[in-house]
DNA sequence: AAGTAATACTACGCGCGAGTAGGTTAGGCG
DNA sequence: CGCCTAACCTACTCGCGCGTAGTATTACTT
């Protein structure tokens, strides 16, 4: 039938009617990150959300709009889930490598729980079109800011104090590195969330902190230029 | 049906006739990777590639078959295309941060020369459905399997060799970080190729070379733990 | 010069899925 | 107890775009 092995709860659907809008809401944004994220967006169909939702497709449209205004919620909702849930674990007191530290075991521990979360905010709102990726990369832009001002502050002590700005490049491939990873894990899930996180959090945090001490790699033999921050 | 025959070439029609079948599969699969990059694989549709190409659409299905092979066909040209261009510069006679620098230069330069087959590989093939996935997935693999074994053999002298199997995620998160740095490049292409590459090379080799020598980070203050590689 | 195969086109069938028209029932409230 | 609104449904329309039937034209072979 479906192609959906999870089908959990198939027959006995009563299908409980007159519930709130409130209610509908949340069971319609939930169905529809679930299809969005299996099938991408084109692929996933309004019929089918509406199936995996219990309700009928003309609700969808009297509650939240077309098949495009459908997923740009669904990547508003589940972005700020992301991100409250790693801004709550950031302690703004302790220091930035704790905070750093902190931030990737809640980035990963999200994941491992939310798959279908990730696959839409990290697969699907990237590709299938400009107002996705737009819409997507506000989101993301704001977590980059995030990153580039944390590094910034862990060079605050050091001989050569860095601007959040010029951090931004390193931010980047940081996020980009924990992705990766991330996707990496998928296929190997013996590993455990913490010790992903720490090998990278190792990596990132050692290799940072040799840069900003001056210390250096330049092509044809080790040197301590000052070439790494340009 | 030639609406005019006696009139004697109007104008607007250079449309090259005849072509060897070489050529044409040539320039329609340029046309493909252009317009499944610009628009994605959903929204592109064989109309446009077909009028990009300078063809009509039933030779496309005549001689790459339908939209979905299309596809894959792209995909496999672009991807060799890419590995091949790193592989040839990656020189094996010399050491392994060598390579790796060489290799990240030849990335970061083939992206720029090459947005469309980037975008391609990188945004449009991951997503859109399982069949293209797993066609990328295999070149990804190829590439991972590639740094992994090149970072391995950088700890051959070391205290504590490495299997190449062992360095996979750090593989993956360096590929992941390049992928990354390249999406934020082109918001910012006030930075050069190898600038960025350079930013990369060092924040990845620093960070490895103090991993591999038992220097590592963990959560409470700095220790000189052995967790980094579990 | 005639035959053949490769190159090329116009124009259409047809399925799929977004979005809607129009009608029905439940529950709150006077 | 009847009225009104919000919740909810079935059953359509209609356009878009993949894929193809059928035909024409050029180049190479003998």
């Amino acid at each position: 039938m479906r192609p959906d092995p999870d089908d959990h709860e198939a027959s006995p659907r009563p299908r409980s009617r007159r519930l709130p809008r409130s209610v509908r809401e949340r069971q319609i944004l939930d169905a529809a990150v679930e299809v969005y994220a299996a099938r991408g967006f084109h692929l996933a169909s309004m019929d089918e959300i509406s199936e995996v939702a219990g309700i009928s497709k003309p609700m969808i449209y009297a509650y939240l709009g077309s098949k495009e205004e459908l997923f740009v919620a669904c990547i508003q909702r589940e972005a700020t889930r992301l991100i409250e849930a790693i801004s709550t674990a950031v302690d703004p007191e302790v220091g930035p490598d704790e905070q750093l530290w902190r931030g990737l075991r809640v980035f990963f521990d999200y994941v491992q729980r939310n798959r279908a979360s990730w696959v839409l905010l990290h697969r699907q709102a990237p590709a299938g079109g400009e107002p996705f990726a737009a819409e997507f990369g506000q989101w993301r832009e704001r977590a980059m800011v995030l990153i580039a001002s944390l590094l910034a502050r862990a060079t605050e002590g050091a001989a050569q104090p860095m601007q959040p700005q010029q951090m931004e490049p390193f931010a980047a491939s940081l996020v980009g590195a924990a992705e990766s990873l991330l996707d990496w894990w998928v296929e190997h899930p013996e590993h455990t969330a913490d010790g992903l996180a720490m090998r990278l959090m190792n990596l990132a945090w050692m290799g940072f902190g040799d840069l900003v001490e001056g210390r250096s790699w330049s092509p044809g033999g080790d040197a301590s230029g000052c070439t790494a921050f340009d």
